[in-house]
DNA sequence: CTTTTGTATTTTGTATACAGAATTCGGATC
DNA sequence: GATCCGAATTCTGTATACAAAATACAAAAG
């Protein structure tokens, strides 16, 4: 059996791997892989490339050259660009094409109050909610955390850090806010590739990590959520001196 | 001169009637209208009849009926569904065709928090940029929230408090916020159609305002993202009570 | 009467065609 | 050399074509 790949034209088989924001669960059937479509993996892939800067911001979108790489049509290229344009990675100008949206100080700042607000109320719905089974995960990606820092392994570290958030999302159990939590968190993440973490902050990250373990064991919502939002404010804040400083330098 | 609408077919250059949230300002060019695309305007389209109701939660999407109504091809009819998607309103299953997104308890439950939580923040960021302009037409607002609720004008009260609530987005000077409480506010709205406003929550509702413009006057950001707080959250707390007896009668 | 199976119809996903705008580029003018 | 104009080219927006999946439906089997 063809596995339903109907038409599908062979480059893009290839192109469905999770950005760490796919990793959370989606829940709507178990054969969903069979029945992805051209523009959901488009989305998937072309997000990859925006967040992971391949495709610099600012820059002009060709949807030929797009066409070309993917091996598919501009017809499910243009329903990708219009979801990436919803989730504000795109610019579509009338006439004048897609662009990828620019990364400015501006929409940093802007997103970042948002996004630890956000971050925040997680915390406090996660909080009734945390199994034993979470804080036990919790507790080894806390492990994992120190590890990779103490290794100066940033990809693991940055690995077990989305797993963590991830975890307190998902214990939530609010898809509405997951997912303006997903929206944000692609816009700012396009930052994190552009510096890398200066080690001061790595420290103190793992120490908040600390606190958000300590927060969640102890079942304390307000604690966890003032936590919460005091690591992301300062996540965004360093990420932003850092971007001022290689802007100047 | 033909006002650049080329190929553009008769039926869909009356359907750009701006929704409440389409007031806020976009700020791209004073030109927009010649440029907009069908895709756009069918997204506002669709999502008034959405919103609206009457396109019903959970009723199957027919793209060819569509495209006769709009007298438009799949193409831009297609991806219009897709930004609708993204913005919660539409559930797109592959090879299923398209759905409008079922309006559960569930989701109001999830919506409402993360919605409170945005419109707090609203607030906050907002206190520091109120000019005196705001303020008077928030004095205004606030009469006409008097003056309609005490004629029973359910409809000029809508404006007035949907005004309201927009000049303190704008204040917050904060596209990503605004971007981010439109959409869910979009999806909260359906539920505003279905059932009327009780008159007990409609008299409360106004004393909250009142609230609110005494902290707006006091440039008191803690405040007003409080007053704000309880006043969304009372709001739908209210609306799922009504929800609720409404499905058991 | 219910269930099943096979077939006709509808609908979806994708590719392609085509008109008109936007952009590029070479030459003419200052 | 810079600026303006117009033709050539590229790109965008939309419509249409077509194959495969889904659905509806009717006849056959139990």
């Amino acid at each position: 059996m063809s596995l339903g790949s109907w038409r599908m034209r062979p480059s893009l088989r290839q192109f469905p791997k999770a950005t760490s924001l796919e990793l959370l669960p989606v829940k709507d059937g178990v054969d969903q892989i069979h029945r992805s479509t051209l523009p959901t993996a488009l989305v998937d892939s072309l997000r990859q490339l925006i967040v992971e800067g391949e495709l610099a911001p600012g820059s002009k979108v060709n949807e030929a050259a797009l066409c070309a790489r993917f091996d598919v049509s501009r017809t499910p290229l243009r329903e990708a660009l219009r979801t990436l344009e919803t989730e504000g990675l795109i610019v579509l100008r009338p006439r004048r094409g897609a662009m990828v949206a620019e990364f400015t100080q501006a929409e940093l700042d802007q997103a970042f109050p948002v996004l630890a607000a956000l971050e925040a109320l997680a915390g406090e719905l996660a909080c009734p909610n945390l199994t034993d089974a979470d804080l036990n995960r919790a507790r080894a990606l806390q492990e994992e955390l120190e590890a990779s820092w103490r290794d100066g392994d940033l990809h693991r570290y940055g690995a077990a850090n989305a797993e963590t958030h991830a975890l307190i999302l998902n214990a939530a159990e609010n898809p509405t806010l997951t997912r303006s939590v997903r929206t944000l968190d692609a816009r700012v993440r396009r930052a994190r590739v552009l510096v890398n973490m200066a080690p001061s902050r790595w420290a103190a990250a793992v120490a908040e990590h600390r606190d958000i373990l300590a927060a969640m064991e102890a079942r304390d919502a307000a604690r966890l959520s003032t936590v919460l939002k005091r690591h992301i404010t300062n996540k965004l804040l360093s990420l932003r001196a850092q971007l001022r400083e290689r802007g100047e330098g």
